[in-house]
DNA sequence: CGCTGCATTGATGAGTGTCAAAATTGGTGG
DNA sequence: CCACCAATTTTGACACTCATCAATGCAGCG
Protein backbone atom coordinates (compact mmCIF):
# COMPACT_ATOMS: atom_id res chain seq x y z
CA UNK A 1 0.00 0.00 0.00
CA UNK A 2 1.54 3.12 -1.07
CA UNK A 3 1.44 6.64 0.13
CA UNK A 4 -1.20 8.83 -1.77
CA UNK A 5 0.43 11.98 -3.36
CA UNK A 6 -2.32 13.75 -1.57
CA UNK A 7 0.10 12.92 1.31
CA UNK A 8 3.21 13.27 -0.32
CA UNK A 9 6.00 14.16 2.60
CA UNK A 10 7.81 15.88 0.31
CA UNK A 11 4.62 18.65 -0.17
CA UNK A 12 5.31 19.28 3.76
CA UNK A 13 8.66 20.18 3.37
CA UNK A 14 9.61 24.11 3.27
CA UNK A 15 12.43 23.20 0.71
CA UNK A 16 9.87 22.48 -1.47
CA UNK A 17 6.99 24.36 -3.64
CA UNK A 18 4.01 23.63 -2.64
CA UNK A 19 1.95 21.91 -5.22
CA UNK A 20 -1.52 22.02 -5.61
CA UNK A 21 -4.31 19.99 -5.23
CA UNK A 22 -5.62 19.90 -8.62
CA UNK A 23 -1.17 18.89 -8.98
CA UNK A 24 -1.60 16.32 -6.61
CA UNK A 25 -4.33 14.66 -8.31
CA UNK A 26 -1.86 14.76 -11.55
CA UNK A 27 0.90 12.92 -10.04
CA UNK A 28 -1.36 10.47 -8.79
CA UNK A 29 -2.20 9.03 -12.19
CA UNK A 30 1.40 9.24 -13.27
CA UNK A 31 2.24 7.50 -10.23
CA UNK A 32 3.12 3.44 -10.47
CA UNK A 33 4.01 2.53 -7.15
CA UNK A 34 6.72 2.82 -4.22
CA UNK A 35 10.04 1.29 -3.97
CA UNK A 36 12.03 0.59 -0.28
CA UNK A 37 15.38 -0.43 -0.91
CA UNK A 38 18.10 -0.95 1.83
CA UNK A 39 20.99 0.53 1.58
CA UNK A 40 23.80 -0.51 -1.19
CA UNK A 41 21.49 -1.46 -3.29
CA UNK A 42 22.15 -0.24 -6.89
CA UNK A 43 19.14 1.53 -7.87
CA UNK A 44 20.45 2.65 -11.49
CA UNK A 45 22.95 1.55 -13.37
CA UNK A 46 25.28 3.55 -15.78
CA UNK A 47 24.71 2.97 -19.80
CA UNK A 48 21.25 1.30 -18.52
CA UNK A 49 18.10 2.29 -19.98
CA UNK A 50 15.83 1.88 -17.04
CA UNK A 51 12.07 1.56 -17.77
CA UNK A 52 10.94 3.45 -14.49
CA UNK A 53 12.30 7.01 -12.95
CA UNK A 54 11.77 8.02 -9.39
CA UNK A 55 11.79 10.58 -7.35
CA UNK A 56 13.23 10.23 -3.13
CA UNK A 57 11.00 10.67 -0.91
CA UNK A 58 13.06 9.58 1.88
CA UNK A 59 16.89 8.33 2.49
CA UNK A 60 19.65 9.47 0.30
CA UNK A 61 22.24 8.22 -1.97
CA UNK A 62 24.85 9.07 -4.31
CA UNK A 63 25.11 8.97 -8.14
CA UNK A 64 28.74 8.14 -9.48
CA UNK A 65 29.89 7.82 -12.82
CA UNK A 66 32.50 4.32 -13.41
CA UNK A 67 35.56 4.71 -15.58
CA UNK A 68 36.82 1.70 -16.66
CA UNK A 69 40.36 2.37 -14.77
CA UNK A 70 38.07 1.01 -11.55
CA UNK A 71 38.33 4.91 -10.30
CA UNK A 72 34.84 6.46 -9.84
CA UNK A 73 33.62 10.23 -9.81
CA UNK A 74 30.71 11.15 -7.70
CA UNK A 75 28.66 13.32 -9.71
CA UNK A 76 26.54 14.64 -6.76
CA UNK A 77 24.70 13.00 -3.63
CA UNK A 78 21.30 12.37 -3.54
CA UNK A 79 18.69 13.77 -1.32
CA UNK A 80 14.74 13.86 -0.71
CA UNK A 81 13.60 15.18 -3.70
CA UNK A 82 15.62 14.75 -6.02
CA UNK A 83 14.44 13.20 -9.26
CA UNK A 84 16.23 10.02 -10.65
CA UNK A 85 16.49 8.51 -14.20
CA UNK A 86 15.98 12.27 -16.45
CA UNK A 87 18.72 10.93 -18.42
CA UNK A 88 17.39 7.28 -18.85
CA UNK A 89 13.86 8.39 -19.68
CA UNK A 90 14.90 10.38 -22.32
CA UNK A 91 18.47 9.84 -23.90
CA UNK A 92 17.80 6.07 -23.07
CA UNK A 93 21.42 5.51 -21.37
CA UNK A 94 22.40 6.87 -18.03
CA UNK A 95 25.38 8.77 -17.92
CA UNK A 96 25.69 7.34 -13.89
CA UNK A 97 24.69 5.00 -11.73
CA UNK A 98 22.59 5.95 -8.70
CA UNK A 99 23.01 3.91 -5.39
CA UNK A 100 20.85 4.18 -2.16
CA UNK A 101 23.03 4.72 0.95
CA UNK A 102 20.36 4.63 3.49
CA UNK A 103 17.65 3.14 2.87
CA UNK A 104 15.14 4.71 0.59
CA UNK A 105 11.66 5.59 -0.19
CA UNK A 106 11.30 6.13 -3.99
CA UNK A 107 8.32 7.22 -5.54
CA UNK A 108 8.05 5.01 -9.20
CA UNK A 109 6.92 6.94 -12.43
CA UNK A 110 6.82 4.83 -15.67
CA UNK A 111 9.08 6.01 -18.46
CA UNK A 112 6.17 4.95 -21.10
CA UNK A 113 3.93 7.14 -20.01
CA UNK A 114 6.79 9.90 -20.09
CA UNK A 115 5.71 11.87 -23.12
CA UNK A 116 2.13 11.65 -22.37
CA UNK A 117 2.93 13.70 -19.34
CA UNK A 118 4.54 16.49 -21.19
CA UNK A 119 1.37 16.61 -23.16
CA UNK A 120 -1.31 16.90 -20.87
CA UNK A 121 0.56 18.52 -17.78
CA UNK A 122 2.83 21.13 -19.46
CA UNK A 123 3.37 22.55 -15.42
CA UNK A 124 5.08 19.55 -14.40
CA UNK A 125 7.21 19.12 -17.46
CA UNK A 126 7.76 23.10 -16.91
CA UNK A 127 9.17 22.14 -13.39
CA UNK A 128 11.17 18.90 -14.61
CA UNK A 129 13.16 21.04 -17.24
CA UNK A 130 13.64 23.26 -14.34
CA UNK A 131 15.15 20.55 -12.10
CA UNK A 132 16.93 19.57 -15.32
CA UNK A 133 18.12 23.25 -15.70
CA UNK A 134 19.08 23.26 -11.76
CA UNK A 135 21.36 20.44 -12.24
CA UNK A 136 23.15 21.60 -14.97
CA UNK A 137 23.63 24.65 -12.83
CA UNK A 138 24.85 22.68 -9.97
CA UNK A 139 26.98 20.86 -12.24
CA UNK A 140 28.65 23.98 -13.52
CA UNK A 141 29.65 24.92 -10.00
CA UNK A 142 31.11 21.40 -9.53
CA UNK A 143 32.74 21.61 -12.49
CA UNK A 144 34.70 24.88 -11.70
CA UNK A 145 35.35 23.52 -8.08
CA UNK A 146 37.13 20.27 -8.85
CA UNK A 147 38.93 22.21 -11.86
CA UNK A 148 40.07 25.58 -10.41
CA UNK A 149 40.04 25.33 -6.34
CA UNK A 150 42.45 23.95 -4.49
CA UNK A 151 41.84 20.59 -2.35
CA UNK A 152 41.47 22.88 0.88
CA UNK A 153 38.88 25.48 -1.45
CA UNK A 154 37.26 22.06 -2.96
CA UNK A 155 36.48 20.47 0.34
CA UNK A 156 35.15 23.63 1.86
CA UNK A 157 32.92 24.11 -1.13
CA UNK A 158 31.32 20.68 -0.55
CA UNK A 159 30.77 21.30 3.11
CA UNK A 160 29.48 24.50 2.19
CA UNK A 161 27.10 23.14 -0.23
CA UNK A 162 25.75 19.52 1.88
CA UNK A 163 25.09 21.39 4.93
CA UNK A 164 22.89 24.11 3.14
CA UNK A 165 21.03 21.21 1.39
CA UNK A 166 20.61 18.81 4.68
CA UNK A 167 19.58 22.43 6.14
CA UNK A 168 16.96 23.30 3.69
CA UNK A 169 15.59 19.61 4.70
CA UNK A 170 15.58 20.13 8.05
CA UNK A 171 18.42 17.41 8.82
CA UNK A 172 20.75 20.03 10.98
CA UNK A 173 20.56 19.60 14.95
CA UNK A 174 23.37 21.41 16.23
CA UNK A 175 25.24 22.56 13.32
CA UNK A 176 25.40 18.93 12.99
CA UNK A 177 24.05 16.80 9.58
CA UNK A 178 24.42 12.99 9.81
CA UNK A 179 25.13 11.71 6.73
CA UNK A 180 25.66 8.55 5.29
CA UNK A 181 29.11 9.48 2.98
CA UNK A 182 32.37 8.71 3.86
CA UNK A 183 35.73 10.58 2.91
CA UNK A 184 36.66 8.44 0.83
CA UNK A 185 33.11 10.00 -0.80
CA UNK A 186 34.44 13.38 -0.27
CA UNK A 187 37.48 12.32 -1.98
CA UNK A 188 36.02 10.54 -5.08
CA UNK A 189 33.37 13.71 -5.65
CA UNK A 190 36.33 16.30 -5.86
CA UNK A 191 38.76 14.31 -7.54
CA UNK A 192 41.17 14.26 -4.74
CA UNK A 193 43.17 10.98 -3.01
CA UNK A 194 41.77 10.14 0.30
CA UNK A 195 44.61 10.53 1.91
CA UNK A 196 44.78 13.96 1.18
CA UNK A 197 41.18 14.20 1.70
CA UNK A 198 41.73 13.40 5.24
CA UNK A 199 45.02 15.68 5.61
CA UNK A 200 42.94 18.60 4.48
CA UNK A 201 39.61 17.61 6.45
CA UNK A 202 42.49 17.63 9.38
CA UNK A 203 43.42 21.29 8.42
CA UNK A 204 39.81 22.47 8.56
CA UNK A 205 39.47 21.19 11.86
CA UNK A 206 42.63 22.78 13.01
CA UNK A 207 40.97 25.69 12.07
CA UNK A 208 38.01 25.35 13.71
CA UNK A 209 35.90 25.58 10.32
CA UNK A 210 34.02 22.35 9.92
CA UNK A 211 34.59 18.57 10.50
CA UNK A 212 33.71 15.54 8.79
CA UNK A 213 34.20 12.44 9.82
CA UNK A 214 32.47 8.75 11.18
CA UNK A 215 29.66 10.12 8.85
CA UNK A 216 29.37 13.15 10.35
CA UNK A 217 29.11 16.71 8.96
CA UNK A 218 29.86 19.74 11.48
CA UNK A 219 29.73 23.29 10.62
CA UNK A 220 31.52 25.60 12.99
CA UNK A 221 31.78 28.82 11.23
CA UNK A 222 29.85 28.56 8.56
CA UNK A 223 31.12 32.11 7.45
CA UNK A 224 34.63 31.52 7.68
CA UNK A 225 33.77 28.23 5.93
CA UNK A 226 32.55 30.00 3.07
CA UNK A 227 35.23 32.28 2.86
CA UNK A 228 37.76 30.17 2.17
CA UNK A 229 35.35 27.60 -0.19
CA UNK A 230 35.63 31.44 -2.04
CA UNK A 231 31.72 31.23 -2.72
CA UNK A 232 28.75 33.13 -1.83
CA UNK A 233 26.27 32.25 1.14
CA UNK A 234 23.16 32.80 -0.85
CA UNK A 235 19.87 32.22 0.94
CA UNK A 236 17.89 28.70 -0.13
CA UNK A 237 14.66 29.38 -2.41
CA UNK A 238 11.85 26.46 -2.30
CA UNK A 239 12.29 24.53 -5.38
CA UNK A 240 9.68 22.40 -7.37
CA UNK A 241 9.51 18.16 -7.06
CA UNK A 242 7.93 15.78 -9.10
CA UNK B 1 15.19 40.25 -42.73
CA UNK B 2 15.41 37.09 -40.88
CA UNK B 3 15.76 33.73 -42.18
CA UNK B 4 12.51 31.87 -41.91
CA UNK B 5 12.48 28.49 -39.86
CA UNK B 6 11.28 26.91 -43.27
CA UNK B 7 14.72 27.26 -44.84
CA UNK B 8 16.54 27.03 -41.29
CA UNK B 9 20.19 25.91 -41.88
CA UNK B 10 20.40 23.40 -39.38
CA UNK B 11 17.54 21.51 -40.55
CA UNK B 12 18.90 20.29 -42.88
CA UNK B 13 21.66 18.73 -41.34
CA UNK B 14 22.50 15.03 -40.66
CA UNK B 15 23.63 16.05 -37.07
CA UNK B 16 20.12 16.61 -36.41
CA UNK B 17 16.56 15.02 -36.29
CA UNK B 18 14.56 16.96 -39.16
CA UNK B 19 11.82 18.65 -38.24
CA UNK B 20 8.12 18.26 -39.60
CA UNK B 21 6.78 21.11 -41.83
CA UNK B 22 3.78 21.70 -39.61
CA UNK B 23 7.16 21.97 -36.07
CA UNK B 24 8.61 24.48 -38.32
CA UNK B 25 5.78 26.83 -38.39
CA UNK B 26 5.06 26.42 -34.36
CA UNK B 27 8.91 27.84 -34.24
CA UNK B 28 8.51 30.05 -36.47
CA UNK B 29 5.91 31.73 -33.98
CA UNK B 30 8.21 31.52 -31.23
CA UNK B 31 10.89 32.93 -32.59
CA UNK B 32 11.37 36.54 -32.59
CA UNK B 33 14.12 37.63 -34.68
CA UNK B 34 17.93 37.19 -35.67
CA UNK B 35 21.28 38.48 -34.02
CA UNK B 36 24.12 38.45 -35.12
CA UNK B 37 27.33 38.85 -33.26
CA UNK B 38 31.08 39.56 -33.83
CA UNK B 39 33.94 37.48 -32.27
CA UNK B 40 34.56 38.59 -28.40
CA UNK B 41 30.96 39.48 -27.65
CA UNK B 42 29.20 38.64 -24.40
CA UNK B 43 26.13 36.55 -25.37
CA UNK B 44 25.09 35.75 -22.06
CA UNK B 45 26.74 36.99 -18.65
CA UNK B 46 27.33 34.40 -15.74
CA UNK B 47 24.37 35.88 -12.86
CA UNK B 48 22.37 37.23 -15.28
CA UNK B 49 18.42 36.81 -15.96
CA UNK B 50 18.49 37.46 -19.49
CA UNK B 51 15.29 38.20 -21.45
CA UNK B 52 16.00 36.11 -24.26
CA UNK B 53 17.03 32.92 -25.34
CA UNK B 54 18.75 31.00 -28.49
CA UNK B 55 19.66 28.91 -30.78
CA UNK B 56 23.22 28.62 -32.65
CA UNK B 57 22.51 28.84 -36.27
CA UNK B 58 25.75 29.77 -37.29
CA UNK B 59 29.75 30.17 -35.97
CA UNK B 60 31.13 28.95 -32.16
CA UNK B 61 31.52 30.43 -28.82
CA UNK B 62 32.13 29.34 -25.27
CA UNK B 63 30.59 28.77 -21.82
CA UNK B 64 32.75 29.65 -19.10
CA UNK B 65 32.19 30.30 -15.19
CA UNK B 66 34.25 32.94 -13.58
CA UNK B 67 35.69 32.70 -9.93
CA UNK B 68 36.05 35.22 -7.94
CA UNK B 69 40.44 34.69 -8.17
CA UNK B 70 40.44 35.90 -11.96
CA UNK B 71 40.24 32.21 -12.85
CA UNK B 72 37.94 30.84 -14.75
CA UNK B 73 36.11 27.27 -15.94
CA UNK B 74 35.50 26.76 -19.65
CA UNK B 75 32.21 24.74 -19.30
CA UNK B 76 31.59 23.59 -22.60
CA UNK B 77 32.33 24.33 -26.55
CA UNK B 78 29.21 26.08 -28.24
CA UNK B 79 28.95 24.35 -31.48
CA UNK B 80 25.57 25.06 -33.96
CA UNK B 81 22.85 23.48 -33.32
CA UNK B 82 23.53 24.82 -29.12
CA UNK B 83 20.64 26.18 -27.53
CA UNK B 84 21.53 29.27 -24.90
CA UNK B 85 20.25 30.22 -22.42
CA UNK B 86 18.32 27.27 -20.83
CA UNK B 87 19.11 28.49 -16.89
CA UNK B 88 19.07 32.11 -17.54
CA UNK B 89 14.97 30.87 -18.73
CA UNK B 90 14.32 28.94 -15.92
CA UNK B 91 15.96 29.69 -13.33
CA UNK B 92 16.09 33.02 -13.66
CA UNK B 93 20.29 32.85 -13.31
CA UNK B 94 23.14 31.93 -15.59
CA UNK B 95 25.04 29.79 -13.66
CA UNK B 96 28.20 30.79 -16.45
CA UNK B 97 28.70 32.73 -19.25
CA UNK B 98 28.74 32.60 -22.80
CA UNK B 99 31.00 34.12 -25.40
CA UNK B 100 30.93 34.47 -28.94
CA UNK B 101 34.53 33.80 -30.45
CA UNK B 102 33.66 33.53 -34.37
CA UNK B 103 30.75 35.72 -35.76
CA UNK B 104 27.49 33.78 -34.82
CA UNK B 105 24.44 34.21 -36.23
CA UNK B 106 21.64 33.48 -33.17
CA UNK B 107 18.05 32.22 -33.57
CA UNK B 108 16.46 34.95 -30.86
CA UNK B 109 13.36 33.32 -28.65
CA UNK B 110 11.76 35.04 -26.21
CA UNK B 111 11.54 34.24 -22.65
CA UNK B 112 8.05 35.34 -21.81
CA UNK B 113 6.83 33.22 -24.04
CA UNK B 114 8.64 30.22 -22.55
CA UNK B 115 6.21 29.08 -20.51
CA UNK B 116 3.09 29.31 -23.57
CA UNK B 117 5.81 27.19 -25.63
CA UNK B 118 5.35 24.18 -22.85
CA UNK B 119 1.72 24.06 -22.87
CA UNK B 120 1.10 24.95 -26.47
CA UNK B 121 3.95 22.63 -27.84
CA UNK B 122 4.81 19.29 -26.13
CA UNK B 123 6.88 17.75 -28.91
CA UNK B 124 8.61 20.80 -28.45
CA UNK B 125 9.06 21.37 -24.91
CA UNK B 126 9.96 16.90 -25.07
CA UNK B 127 12.83 18.11 -27.39
CA UNK B 128 14.12 20.76 -24.99
CA UNK B 129 14.35 18.95 -21.71
CA UNK B 130 16.10 16.23 -24.12
CA UNK B 131 18.74 18.57 -24.70
CA UNK B 132 18.97 19.58 -21.27
CA UNK B 133 19.74 15.78 -20.26
CA UNK B 134 22.03 15.60 -22.56
CA UNK B 135 23.67 18.50 -21.68
CA UNK B 136 23.84 17.29 -17.98
CA UNK B 137 24.66 13.80 -19.25
CA UNK B 138 27.76 15.66 -20.66
CA UNK B 139 28.37 17.63 -18.08
CA UNK B 140 28.89 14.13 -15.69
CA UNK B 141 31.34 12.99 -18.71
CA UNK B 142 33.35 16.21 -18.08
CA UNK B 143 33.33 16.34 -14.05
CA UNK B 144 34.61 12.61 -14.37
CA UNK B 145 37.52 13.74 -16.96
CA UNK B 146 38.67 16.78 -14.63
CA UNK B 147 38.43 14.32 -11.48
CA UNK B 148 39.68 10.89 -12.32
CA UNK B 149 42.01 11.42 -15.79
CA UNK B 150 45.57 12.28 -15.69
CA UNK B 151 46.52 15.19 -18.16
CA UNK B 152 47.72 12.96 -20.81
CA UNK B 153 44.37 11.01 -20.73
CA UNK B 154 42.21 14.54 -20.16
CA UNK B 155 43.79 15.97 -23.43
CA UNK B 156 43.04 13.36 -25.27
CA UNK B 157 39.93 12.59 -24.54
CA UNK B 158 38.74 16.48 -25.29
CA UNK B 159 40.07 16.12 -28.76
CA UNK B 160 37.92 13.01 -29.00
CA UNK B 161 34.82 14.74 -28.45
CA UNK B 162 35.29 17.87 -29.88
CA UNK B 163 36.47 16.51 -33.07
CA UNK B 164 33.77 14.14 -33.30
CA UNK B 165 31.17 16.97 -32.83
CA UNK B 166 32.86 19.04 -35.63
CA UNK B 167 32.82 15.52 -37.55
CA UNK B 168 29.00 15.44 -36.91
CA UNK B 169 28.38 19.18 -38.54
CA UNK B 170 30.63 18.40 -41.31
CA UNK B 171 33.42 20.76 -40.33
CA UNK B 172 36.73 18.27 -40.71
CA UNK B 173 38.73 17.81 -43.64
CA UNK B 174 41.56 16.14 -44.11
CA UNK B 175 41.17 14.91 -40.25
CA UNK B 176 41.59 18.27 -39.81
CA UNK B 177 39.37 20.63 -37.81
CA UNK B 178 39.51 24.89 -37.46
CA UNK B 179 38.82 25.84 -34.26
CA UNK B 180 38.37 29.41 -32.36
CA UNK B 181 39.86 28.20 -29.50
CA UNK B 182 43.44 28.33 -27.81
CA UNK B 183 45.18 26.04 -25.69
CA UNK B 184 44.59 28.15 -23.06
CA UNK B 185 40.64 27.16 -23.63
CA UNK B 186 41.61 23.56 -23.51
CA UNK B 187 44.15 24.57 -20.33
CA UNK B 188 40.84 25.93 -18.73
CA UNK B 189 38.58 23.59 -20.00
CA UNK B 190 40.02 20.47 -17.96
CA UNK B 191 41.93 22.32 -15.19
CA UNK B 192 45.00 22.35 -16.30
CA UNK B 193 47.95 24.92 -16.36
CA UNK B 194 48.74 26.62 -19.63
CA UNK B 195 52.17 25.13 -19.63
CA UNK B 196 51.26 22.02 -18.62
CA UNK B 197 48.58 21.55 -21.20
CA UNK B 198 51.22 22.89 -24.04
CA UNK B 199 53.72 20.30 -22.95
CA UNK B 200 51.11 17.56 -22.95
CA UNK B 201 49.75 18.19 -26.50
CA UNK B 202 53.32 18.09 -27.39
CA UNK B 203 53.77 14.22 -26.38
CA UNK B 204 50.58 13.49 -27.83
CA UNK B 205 52.24 15.23 -31.14
CA UNK B 206 55.02 12.91 -30.37
CA UNK B 207 53.55 10.27 -30.39
CA UNK B 208 51.79 11.16 -33.36
CA UNK B 209 48.04 10.91 -32.38
CA UNK B 210 46.93 14.55 -32.43
CA UNK B 211 48.05 17.99 -32.50
CA UNK B 212 46.06 21.45 -31.41
CA UNK B 213 47.76 24.24 -32.07
CA UNK B 214 47.45 27.93 -34.26
CA UNK B 215 43.63 26.99 -33.95
CA UNK B 216 43.99 23.98 -35.71
CA UNK B 217 42.64 20.14 -34.30
CA UNK B 218 44.47 17.30 -36.22
CA UNK B 219 43.77 14.02 -35.66
CA UNK B 220 46.10 11.38 -37.14
CA UNK B 221 45.00 8.13 -34.84
CA UNK B 222 41.19 8.26 -33.31
CA UNK B 223 41.70 5.12 -32.47
CA UNK B 224 44.44 5.05 -30.14
CA UNK B 225 44.12 8.37 -29.14
CA UNK B 226 40.39 7.24 -27.55
CA UNK B 227 42.46 4.45 -26.33
CA UNK B 228 44.82 6.89 -24.62
CA UNK B 229 41.41 8.95 -23.34
CA UNK B 230 40.05 5.87 -22.08
CA UNK B 231 36.92 6.22 -23.70
CA UNK B 232 34.58 4.45 -26.30
CA UNK B 233 34.11 6.30 -29.72
CA UNK B 234 30.52 5.82 -29.90
CA UNK B 235 28.70 6.50 -33.02
CA UNK B 236 27.24 9.61 -33.10
CA UNK B 237 23.55 10.19 -33.27
CA UNK B 238 21.26 12.95 -34.86
CA UNK B 239 19.75 14.73 -32.07
CA UNK B 240 16.78 17.41 -32.01
CA UNK B 241 17.77 21.10 -32.09
CA UNK B 242 14.88 24.01 -30.88
C1' DC C 1 37.59 -12.29 19.27
C1' DG C 2 39.13 -11.79 14.91
C1' DC C 3 37.04 -9.48 10.92
C1' DT C 4 36.15 -5.58 8.05
C1' DG C 5 35.58 -0.84 7.02
C1' DC C 6 36.94 3.66 8.11
C1' DA C 7 40.01 7.22 9.94
C1' DT C 8 44.58 8.71 10.71
C1' DT C 9 49.57 9.38 10.24
C1' DG C 10 54.33 9.36 8.13
C1' DA C 11 57.54 8.98 4.28
C1' DT C 12 58.48 9.52 -0.50
C1' DG C 13 57.99 10.87 -5.29
C1' DA C 14 55.41 11.96 -9.47
C1' DG C 15 52.55 15.06 -11.76
C1' DT C 16 51.43 19.47 -12.26
C1' DG C 17 51.76 24.54 -11.26
C1' DT C 18 54.45 28.72 -11.38
C1' DC C 19 57.92 31.84 -13.08
C1' DA C 20 60.51 33.64 -16.77
C1' DA C 21 61.80 34.20 -21.36
C1' DA C 22 62.27 33.17 -26.15
C1' DA C 23 60.20 31.85 -30.52
C1' DT C 24 56.43 32.10 -33.61
C1' DT C 25 52.40 33.85 -35.69
C1' DG C 26 49.10 37.14 -37.32
C1' DG C 27 47.48 41.61 -37.72
C1' DT C 28 48.03 46.68 -38.49
C1' DG C 29 49.73 50.94 -39.91
C1' DG C 30 53.25 53.52 -42.16
C1' DC D 1 56.41 45.59 -48.36
C1' DC D 2 58.33 46.24 -44.07
C1' DA D 3 58.25 47.22 -39.03
C1' DC D 4 56.02 46.82 -34.99
C1' DC D 5 52.82 44.92 -31.62
C1' DA D 6 49.83 41.70 -29.41
C1' DA D 7 48.52 37.12 -28.87
C1' DT D 8 49.88 32.57 -28.80
C1' DT D 9 53.02 28.77 -28.60
C1' DT D 10 57.09 26.78 -26.89
C1' DT D 11 60.92 25.77 -23.73
C1' DG D 12 63.62 25.42 -19.36
C1' DA D 13 64.15 25.60 -14.33
C1' DC D 14 62.19 25.07 -10.05
C1' DA D 15 58.65 24.60 -6.33
C1' DC D 16 54.83 22.47 -4.36
C1' DT D 17 50.47 20.31 -4.11
C1' DC D 18 48.79 16.12 -4.13
C1' DA D 19 49.08 10.89 -5.09
C1' DT D 20 50.95 6.67 -3.64
C1' DC D 21 52.62 3.29 -0.44
C1' DA D 22 52.57 1.48 4.04
C1' DA D 23 51.21 0.99 8.61
C1' DT D 24 48.54 1.80 12.81
C1' DG D 25 44.50 2.73 15.39
C1' DC D 26 39.73 2.33 16.19
C1' DA D 27 34.93 0.95 16.19
C1' DG D 28 31.19 -2.07 14.84
C1' DC D 29 29.87 -6.73 14.18
C1' DG D 30 29.12 -11.75 13.29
Amino acid sequence: MTTLCKYCPLNQKDAFQTLKKEELEYMQKFKVGELAVDPGTPILMQGSMAPQLFTVLSGMGIRERHLKTGAKQVINFVFPGDFIGLQAGLLGEMGHSVEARTQMRLCVFNRSEFFSFFRNHPERAFDLTWLAAMEEHFLGETLATVGQRSALQAIAWAMVKIFQRGEALGMVRNNTLDLPYTQRDVADALGLSLVHTNKTLGRLKERQLASWSDRTLQINDLENLAEVAMTELKPYQPRPFL
